[in-house]
DNA sequence: GTCTATATCCAGATAGAC
DNA sequence: GTCTATCTGGATATAGAC
């Protein structure tokens, strides 16, 4: 891995933790293992980093939502859609670099109108529109009831949301949110799938 | 109102704007219409603002949740509850003070276990709590259905918390998403009230 | 309780040798 | 590309007069 991308992975990391000016560059430079005056060699300054790992969010989010892989297979049966529904969460939930992302841009969504779009397209629209597909070729299939799939995954993805947001600023509740996360989309099913 | 409140109004309205750590005392004392150095006759410092800023957070989430009243009559129809649910959602989405509260815990939520604590009771529980409230008393009177008024409670606040913090980002989008908060809520109640 | 002057510190950034 | 040495500005905070 180049000192480039060393550098943008230790800022991330310190900026999710104690947010963009709650950092400085001679911490990054320490945890990258160099000094801090050598940043200036790839990077214009600590602004520079910034912008760079803005770009990067944009970036993955496009990767990953922008082709159609990421809804996978879709499930047929209320059991196979809780399991599935569920390992997505637990993932995104625990998964290292996402929660980095999740916690960067969540203390950063006020510093401009870019990082406040990226916020929202991350917090809501990237699951919002996944579930919107899912539940869209479901309901298809006969196995939701007929309503509008758009407020249905919002109904669903919301809550999701909200509870990973809280087990990203208490992480000692996870065990009990997750099972929150559980009810909730079991209860999503009863109401809007067919028996 | 005493100086040492303007302090923290004006503290709280800078740290909503541009978080604590991008934020000087010497902008708020500036606000304040002082100097610096006057700051410190009032506090000890700039995190004994903070502090006394936290305590107030608190005290005003004892202050609204901590009584019975802010639940109010319970409606009797659904078009009531629309009503009174829409307009509390305005009010919290629009009142100055409760929105820079908001903004402020949001950014500052992982400064310590104290700020994530009250970033959840603010966000989730006081809602969900108020709202389990209503909708139990509406059940009992037969307005909706038989089910588990907590996780109806839950459905219903977790997609407008959701939309609330994106109209804090986004406040150009403010028609848009009071729009999408109406019809969520018209939903839900299409989903659980009895006809 | 407010001011001016100032101490102290530290962060971001640059110069220039290797 | 990395280092040491250094500049510069800005930020918190204190001293002491009024």
């Amino acid at each position: 891995m180049s000192t480039k991308d060393k550098i943008l992975g230790e800022a991330l990391t310190l900026f999710s933790e104690n947010g963009y000016d709650g950092t400085g560059v001679e911490q990054i430079a320490e945890k990258v293992g160099i000094k801090a005056p050598s940043l200036y060699k790839h990077f214009k300054g600590k602004e520079d980093i910034l912008n760079a790992l803005i770009d990067n969010a944009e970036a993955r989010y496009e990767e990953y939502f922008g082709s159609e892989q990421h809804i996978g297979k879709i499930p047929e049966s209320s059991e196979e859609f809780i399991d599935v529904t569920m390992e997505r969460v637990l993932f995104t939930m625990r998964d290292p670099m996402i929660r980095k992302i999740r916690k960067f841009l969540v203390q950063e969504q006020f510093r401009n109108d870019r990082l406040a779009a990226i916020t929202t397209r991350h917090q809501l629209e990237g699951v919002q529109k996944m579930y919107t597909r899912i539940i869209e070729s479901m309901t298809e299939k006969g196995l939701f009831i007929k309503d509008d799939p758009a407020l249905l995954a919002n109904e669903l993805t919301a809550q999701v949301v909200l509870l990973i947001a809280k087990a990203d600023r208490q992480p000692q509740l996870e065990k009990e949110i997750t099972d929150s996360i559980e009810r909730h989309i079991r209860h999503f099913c009863d109401v809007y799938m067919r028996a």
